[in-house]
DNA sequence: TAATGGATGTTCT
DNA sequence: GAACATCCATTAT
């Protein structure tokens, strides 16, 4: 069969930046019309409501973030910028709001299904980027709420992992710009490559 | 090659 | 009515 070891709730409960980096190297199976659409996650963030300006969660309980305090392993999928969705994995025990943003992906299966999709024929930016990523993967509201170790349209499975792990603040916040809770796999041409406003790190 | 700004819709105050 | 966890085409150098 197609299956490589499915991810368990408990690894989706623990600290949310420990699940962030953990995400990396692991494989994001999206399943279509029988199909198998998958890559290896190469970059995540880390979002904390409670005490993270830059979460949803932050100011508290919305219809739309509900998702992020309800149990841990379940896809967490907004709608942002008018013409993207991004997604999420929630972490943490039932009550805490808390989630992981999938920024990148290495494409591994289907990645003809992804270029059509996307209109592109680059591979390396397929899936970089939260708004690309779902667009390539046809990732879309329908699958808020989803439970990624029961569902069998979207789950998360064991992987290669990945080499050195890079660490650095997060894209496209105003808020909490001084926690560094993005994560990316170094030197991975399939990391999006964020906004480069100004200087890196010299 | 690097930087800028417009398109676009949902959610919350 | 304002804000927003973005993307990409266009511009200038």
């Amino acid at each position: 069969m197609n299956d490589f070891r499915r991810i368990g709730r408990g690894f989706f409960e623990r600290y949310t930046p420990l699940v962030a980096r953990e995400l990396l190297g692991l494989r994001l199976v999206r399943r279509v019309d029988g199909q198998r659409v998958s890559g290896m996650i190469v970059e995540t963030e880390a979002y904390r409501g409670s005490s993270d300006p830059a979460s949803h969660a932050y100011k508290g309980r919305t219809a739309r973030n509900s998702v992020m305090f309800g149990p841990p392993g379940h896809a967490y999928v907004y709608f942002t910028m008018g013409m993207h969705f991004c997604l999420n994995v929630t972490t943490e025990p039932t009550g805490i709001p808390a989630a992981v943003l999938i920024r990148a992906i290495e494409p591994l299966e289907g990645v003809d299904s992804m270029k059509r999709l996307r209109g592109l024929d680059k591979v390396e930016r397929l899936a970089s980027g939260p708004g690309n990523l779902t667009r390539a993967m046809g990732i879309d509201k329908s699958l808020d709420g989803e439970d990624l170790v029961n569902s069998d349209r979207l789950s998360v499975e064991d992987g290669k992992g990945v080499g050195k792990v890079g660490v650095s603040t997060r894209v496209g916040i105003g808020e909490g710009q001084s926690l560094k809770w993005r994560f990316f796999a170094e030197g991975n041409p399939f990391v999006s490559k964020g906004r480069p406003s100004k200087a890196q790190n010299p």
